[in-house]
DNA sequence: GAGTGGTCTAGACCACAAC
DNA sequence: TTGTGGTCTAGACCACTCC
C-alpha cells in the first residue's frame, strides 16, 4: 500500500477509534505533515480520498472536520459489490442455487462483449446480510477470464477469489437500476408476493485494464434492503 | 475555474465532440502536457477527475482510454439534484403545489440541525424530466439560510437561485433510500395506484462549510425514473 | 528495454475564513 | 493580519505493460 493510502487509513482509524463526533476539527495540514512525516501533497491526497469516502469534509480557510457516519442498517450503495469495503464491515453470506457453464443470451453477450461461441459461468444465489434475505443475484462471468468456479467458491466472496487466483482487479463498473414489480418466480425466491416492489440493479464490472468480466442482476428485497450514499460535490 | 478543471473540461469536450467510441486510446500524459501547456501534476489531476466522472479509465503501463457513455434515458443518480451537471443535460421542469413557512417536524428538525423555534420553507412539487412525471419532491429549507423563496423561484432550479443569491455552495450530502409501496396520497400525485412500487430517497444537503440547509424526500415514479451510476474503484 | 501511468517531494503562491 | 486549505510547478523515481 502506498503512502497516501497508509496515511488515509491511519487518519480514518484514528477518527473511528476515538469516536470523534461530526463537526470535530482535526489537526491542520502542517500538523498532519509533522505527525506522519510525509510531504504536503501526500497529506492533501490522503485527505481528498477521505473526503470522497464521506469520512471528512474540508473547508478552505477554516479547517478539516469529521463528517457524520452512515447510519447503521444501510448498505453503502457504491461499494455493495466488490469495491473497497473496510472497517464497518457487515457479515454477508449466500445460498447458491447453481453454478453452470452456459451460452450467454444476447443481452449478457452484449454486456460482456463476448466473442461468438464464448461461454460464461452462470451463478444464481440468494444474498444475506446479517442473516436477513437481501436479494437474489444472477451473475455471468466470462469463462475466458474466470477459468474455474464451483459451489464452494461461490458461497464465499467471488471477487476476492478472482483477485487472489487470477490477479484480476476491479477497475470500474456501470450500474443501471430501477424499481419493478416482482414476477412470480423471483417473488418466490425472495419469499414475497407477486407484484410486490423491488429494486432491480444491473451492473457490468470491468477489470482495471478495461475488460468486462462480470454482468450481474440483483433484485433487492424491498423490506430488508436499504441503502446509503455519502456524496460530495468536489 | 482553475487550470485542472479547464483541462478536464476541454478533454471531455474533445471526447464528446469527436464522438470517440469506448476503448479509444487518448494521447499520453506527455502529449497532453504539450497540448495544454501545464505541468504533469495538473494533467494527472484533470485525468483523475474525468476518471471519477466515468469519462475515461487509465491503465498503468498502457494508456488512457475512453469509457462507455451512459445510456440515454437514465438519470445520473449521483448528480440528480444539485451536483455538477454539464454537457449531457436533460430538460427538467416542476409543478409547484405550495411554498410555505412552517415549524419543522421532529424528523426535519433533526436532519437540518435546527435550533428550537427555527422556521423552515416547505416546498412540495412534482418533477418532470423531458415532460415525463419523474417524482414527487418534498423539501425543507432553513429560513435562517435561505431567507426568501416564492413559487416562481421554485418552479426553476432552487439550487442555482441559492448559489447566485446567497453565495451558498453545496458541499456534500447524505442520501438514504429504499423501495416502498405507495400510500394513497402519493399515488394520487404520481398518477399511480395505491401499493404501486416506488423509490423513496431522503437526502440532506450541506453547504461547503458543513451546515445542513436542505432536507428533501423524493418519491420516484417506478415506470418513468431509471438511474445510472458509473462507478470506479480508485 | 522502451513506453506508459502512478507516486512523492519541496516549495511557491493563491483563495478564503476568522479575528 | 494571520491561519487555513487549494492549486500549481519541475523534477525524480516507481510500477506496470508490451514488444
Amino acid at each position: 500500500m502506498v503512502k497516501y493510502q497508509e496515511v488515509a487509513k491511519k487518519i480514518k482509524q484514528m477518527i473511528y477509534q476515538k469516536q470523534l463526533s461530526k463537526g470535530t476539527q482535526l489537526d491542520n495540514i502542517d500538523g498532519l505533515i509533522n505527525q506522519y512525516q510525509v510531504s504536503r501533497s501526500t497529506i492533501v491526497k490522503a485527505l481528498n480520498c477521505l473526503e470522497r469516502q464521506g469520512v471528512i469534509y474540508q473547508v478552505q480557510g477554516s479547517g478539516i472536520f469529521v463528517r457524520e457516519r452512515k447510519k447503521r442498517g444501510y448498505l453503502n450503495f457504491l461499494q455493495s459489490h466488490g469495491f473497497t469495503v473496510d472497517l464497518e464491515d457487515v457479515y454477508g453470506s449466500s445460498t447458491v442455487f447453481n453454478v453452470d457453464i452456459i451460452k450467454p443470451s444476447a443481452k449478457v453477450k452484449e454486456n460482456l462483449q463476448c466473442d461468438d461461441n464464448e461461454e460464461v459461468y452462470f451463478v444464481k444465489r440468494l444474498r444475506y446480510v446479517e442473516d436477513k434475505l437481501y436479494g437474489l443475484e444472477q451473475s455471468y462471468y466470462r469463462k475466458k477470464l474466470i477459468c474455474y468456479l464451483n459451489k464452494e467458491i461461490v458461497e464465499n466472496s467471488i471477487f476476492s477469489y478472482i483477485q487472489e487466483n487470477y490477479n484480476i482487479n476491479i477497475g470500474f463498473s456501470d450500474k443501471y437500476f430501477q424499481v419493478i414489480k416482482l414476477d412470480a418466480e423471483t417473488a418466490n425466491c425472495l419469499e414475497l408476493q407477486i407484484d410486490d416492489p423491488a429494486l432491480s440493479v444491473e451492473e457490468t464490472f470491468y477489470t482495471s485494464s478495461g475488460e468486462p468480466f462480470d454482468f450481474s442482476t440483483i433484485t433487492y428485497h424491498y423490506e430488508n434492503a436499504k441503502f446509503c450514499i455519502q456524496n460530495h460535490s468536489k
